[in-house]
DNA sequence: ACCACTCCCCGCCAAT
DNA sequence: CCATTGGCGGGGAGTG
């Protein structure tokens, strides 16, 4: 995999604003003097014609469609997929086929899957237009119950603020997860949504609310060595385990269980990232009873062993 | 790769 | 009447 430095989102008529704003606040905007990423950044329609937005005002583009072959990551953001030129379609397709990674926000997954991107492929969009989807692409797998899914270099998120997620996941596989946090505490977002994650949650983004888990939550994520029950959580949050269970599953979009394993994950790979800790000291660190143990969560929950995704992030960067 | 043991999770239902 | 709570049981996942 080749380092992420070249970024372009398609664009057409009827945008939505928000959705490229997600893709331009994550990847098109400069932080280099704070220490992020510079990504050489371009908006391209096709000639390089201004497009309508749904919001009654207009966007004049960098760049034409030529402008994508010279990305890694090509982004598709909410665009009505009814007109989309055949150009565009064709630019998408052999982006992929050249091996750049092809993602889309919200409804741009339809795009996609017009360029045929998501045949036999797992993908996602807002739930909402799931069942479209499948019907649209009948050989596509889409699971309307994730926030996002990559498949084979094809990168698909549900509504709008789950884009925000994937490109947070983005940038944590490219450049590890001190950078992916950093920008998540800057654009103010959770940096603890994994991809698996259920869309139907109440606060998609968790406002601070009096009888909200958050306080909770951050006291588990201080605390991820140490063992926890849901009996003692409940406890902890004034609930009876069965409405604590419930809560938890309205407030996150998982279980209890399944979220401690996601955030003791994320820490086990960034401790693999930064440090040279055996994996012994990483799974006892972050809660896992072994070095056993977090190899099995790790295999499914990333699909490789702690020292293979160590050795091949460190190989990414001296590349 | 397996096994035994524990704990989690969720549908169900009655109580509030 | 509806919404929320919380206890129960069993299938299933996590753990060592």
């Amino acid at each position: 995999m080749t380092m992420l430095n070249n970024v372009a989102v398609v664009v057409c008529d009827e945008l939505s604003a928000f959705e490229l704003g997600v893709l331009c606040e994550a990847f098109g905007t400069d932080r280099a003097k704070d220490g992020f990423p510079r990504y050489d950044f371009a908006v391209c329609s096709p000639g390089g014609r201004p497009v309508t937005t749904k919001h009654g005002f207009t966007v004049q583009p960098s760049h034409d469609l030529d402008r994508v072959e010279f990305a890694d990551l090509v982004a598709v953001p909410a665009i009505p997929w009814a007109h989309v030129p055949e150009e565009v379609l064709a630019q998408l397709r052999k982006a992929h086929e050249r091996g750049a990674r092809v993602m889309s926000v919200c409804s741009g997954a339809f795009v996609l899957g017009q360029a045929g991107l998501l045949d036999g492929r797992a993908c996602t969009t807002h739930w909402m237009y799931a069942d479209e989807l499948q019907r649209m692409f009948p050989t596509a797998r889409v699971d309307p119950n994730v926030l996002y899914v990559e498949d084979d270099g094809v990168l698909t998120s549900a509504g709008t603020a789950a884009g925000v997620d994937l490109c947070l996941y983005v940038v944590r596989q490219e450049h590890g997860s001190a950078i992916a946090n950093k920008l998540a505490r800057r654009m103010v977002v959770p940096p603890h949504r994994d991809g698996g994650q259920a869309q139907f949650v109440q606060t998609p983004v968790p406002i601070s609310r009096s009888d909200s888990l958050e306080p909770l939550l951050s006291w588990m994520m201080e605390h991820l060595d140490e063992e926890h029950t849901v009996e003692d959580l409940a406890r902890r949050a004034h609930m009876s385990p069965r409405s604590f269970a419930r809560h938890f599953r309205s407030e996150t979009g998982t279980t209890p269980h399944r979220w401690l394993i996601g955030q003791r994950i994320l820490l086990a790979q960034q401790l693999l990232e930064e440090g040279d800790e055996p994996i012994e000291a990483i799974a006892a660190r972050c809660g896992f009873g072994s070095a056993a143990t977090l190899r099995h969560h790790f295999a499914r929950w990333r699909g490789t062993t702690p020292q293979a995704f160590r050795s091949s992030f460190r190989g990414r960067r001296a590349a």
